[in-house]
DNA sequence: TATGTTATCGCAAACCTTTGCAATAACTGC
DNA sequence: GCAGTTATTGCAAAGGTTTGCGATAACATA
């Protein structure tokens, strides 16, 4: 029995019916590289499927995550997928400037967890984590910018709408 | 010289101008209690102000929150903003449940920051770091429904749409 | 296999937020 | 104080995402 079709046995188990959108939508985000858009994923589904509506794929996402198969990860405003794997789940960081998304082993959130349950009695979502930054690249260009001048850090850090 | 006075000042010496919109939306903000959402802004704003539009209250607080005079916290996909108090900075916990927001001391987000500096060469963004999950109370209830039967403790856990 | 129940779908419309553009108004230098 | 420059505004439209609703199809039961 593949990943794929434990998911869908998982989906049953709770209840859900296994719809042939389902199946084309796990069947994608399982075949994609890493995540995918929601709008990658449609266009993807419809190739298949053509009366497939952008809603349902959303709808489809959401339940997915929900009860964990497939991990959402939010970058520049936009929702993307991948499938959970199991074995080695991974959060993410994700650049504000370039985009990339970093895998991140969730020992390292492991404490900041204990941590806010001893104090505060508050359980965090960490199973989809995300922390946007930096990443190595893009704090050096950013590095080389600000020696510069103090002003082109500022247009730097300004988007296009400002200046 | 108070500490809007300043904000506005600040903003003046990075090169942005002084306008009555941005002058009523900060004024707003300083004066709400805690966190406003956008919504709640903009019709406290119209009141003094009936041709201030949607957008520019986006822009506004956009621009706040980019150089550091507000802080941004997003509840239940919708954005709220609340002062920037300089001295006694903090990030948020959300519920997930009741969308009560609660403070929480930035020192106990020190640690994962270095360890993503010092590991990925990642820069997190901490400064307006919200982490959802489920508060004491909720997590109550929800553990009192999960007693009586499994079946309530899914219901909870599905939204409307489901079931 | 036929039937009933109801979760799920497609469609359309709404939601919150962002963006393009021409008109306006805040600042600068004379 | 006045004119020129251009950041900022209001408006309208688009963007990505969610939701309401009647019609459909997946599952359970017999």
């Amino acid at each position: 029995m593949t990943s794929q079709e434990q998911s869908l046995h998982y989906l049953q188990s709770l209840g859900y019916r296994l719809t042939p959108q389902r199946l084309l939508v796990l069947a994608i985000v399982a075949g994609g590289p890493g995540h995918l858009g929601v709008d990658e994923i449609h266009r993807q589904a419809r190739a298949a499927y053509p009366y497939l509506d952008l809603a349902t794929v959303y709808r489809t996402l959401r339940l997915f995550k929900q009860v964990g198969v497939v991990t959402e990860v939010d970058i520049d405003n936009r929702l993307h997928y991948e499938l959970t794997a199991p074995g080695e789940k991974h959060h993410h960081m994700v650049c504000r400037d370039c985009h990339r998304a970093i895998n991140l082993n969730p020992h390292y959130l492991e404490e900041f967890r204990d941590t806010l349950m001893r104090e505060f009695d508050f359980a965090p979502d960490l199973e989809h984590f995300t922390v946007s930054g930096l990443c190595r690249y893009c704090r050096e260009t950013a590095g080389t910018a600000a020696a510069i001048t103090a002003a082109a850090d500022l247009d730097a850090i300004n988007d296009a709408e400002i200046h």
